[in-house]
DNA sequence: TAGATTGTTAATCGATTAACAATC
DNA sequence: TAGATTGTTAATCGATTAACAATC
């Protein structure tokens, strides 16, 4: 299979969660990619190049059976190999992604928490308890960790991040404040949630112009 | 000033976050195009062309002002207008965004809590003191509301959220795991943690071909 | 003046959509 | 057979980059 680009790489989640509901809540065990276009906002011609680059085949006069849909979904972004993560700053938002919904079945699985607060250490997270960062290499040294979840402030993250680095940790899921720049070996995921507020901001003053495409 | 487009709306947080690094941290007072480019990935022409689009002025052999872009980003952006803002689902996420860094300087002001389970009813987050979704309609009657930030499981949130445009309630910052489709006069943002996830998974099985532009 | 940088127009590239063929 | 739907090729559109002009 070639390659996916970014921005089916950002459809496949959404498609996943919307047949899993209908298969789930609704009992439709097949779907339509038209079904699928109107309810995600996007063309259906752009649905059904989507699920033949990941190998999924429709019916004709049918469509498509949502467990394909979902196992190929699954099979392709590698939720079925399990992904061994930490978190390193226990505060809220650690915390939440460590619980947030459906994160386990995707194959991610947290194996430690650190943070640099006494008060926090030795706190329950999920499965795990908070270590101190202090404790950081000694822990990756006795396990094997492939993605390092960063809830920390920004102005720390960078260094944390390239001490994790020489540490051998090879991806990052950054949700703090700051742009994070690796070398190019590892893998990096800015996640930024100020781009949220801002799109929202800006579309409110604005008077929602929203980004149907090309319309 | 031409409507801005989701990939610039992207970035503009990123050249947000790192000019007011560059700035605060380092006392850098200018900047260059170049600089800013290979800092987030992107290709210098990008970059003056993004500044150029938002009004802002560089000077040749000398660069940008970090004042400048900042002042332009806030204000194309519309961080220096307040938007008021509930959170519904006052779980560690809901609690999380509304102490994010920065948020409060981007014009984000909580004005109300909300969540159905009774031992939350009561706590305190943030300013605000979370209430049952019962008082809801009688909260947003007394209040303006610009935002509703979700944080309530999947199942509920399409109910909820036609609940709250009834009300009035024209933006809805989505992060539960479900696609909202909403009538097109209110703005959505569907925030889906999992696309992050997804695309790290994805990354780090085919061993990380990054989303370098064009190469 | 030479050099570094911004600014902008034209070319390229990639993603999406339109049109239509294939299939059940 | 007619109709509904998938599958795919060609056209379009928009975003990015290359080339170069302008400026200090």
């Amino acid at each position: 299979m070639q390659d996916l680009t970014r921005p089916i790489l950002d459809r496949l989640p959404r498609y996943y969660h919307y047949v899993q509901d209908r298969l789930e809540r609704h009992g439709q065990s097949t779907l339509s990619s038209s079904g699928l276009a109107t309810m995600l906002g996007v063309d259906d011609t752009l649905v059904r190049r989507d699920l033949a680059a990941i190998g999924v085949k429709g019916q004709p006069k049918i469509g498509y059976h949502g467990e394909d849909v979902l196992a190929r979904i699954r099979a392709v972004l590698g939720f079925e190999v399990e992904n061994h993560a930490i978190i390193v700053g226990a505060g809220r938002l650690g915390q939440a992604i460590a619980a947030y919904p459906g994160f386990q079945s995707y194959g991610l699985r947290i194996v430690g928490a650190y943070d640099i607060a006494p008060d926090r250490i030795g706190l329950q997270v999920g499965e795990v308890v908070v270590e101190s960062v202090d404790a950081l290499e000694a822990g990756l040294a006795t396990q094997h960790v492939e993605i390092a979840i960063l809830t920390v402030p920004a102005h720390v993250v960078d260094a944390l991040a390239h001490r994790l680095v020489d540490a051998g940790v090879p991806a990052f899921w950054n949700f703090a404040p700051a742009h994070l720049d690796l070398p190019p070996h590892v893998t990096v995921r800015n996640e930024l949630l100020s781009v949220g507020l801002a799109e929202i901001s800006y579309r409110l003053r604005r008077g929602n112009t929203p980004p149907q495409p090309h319309e």
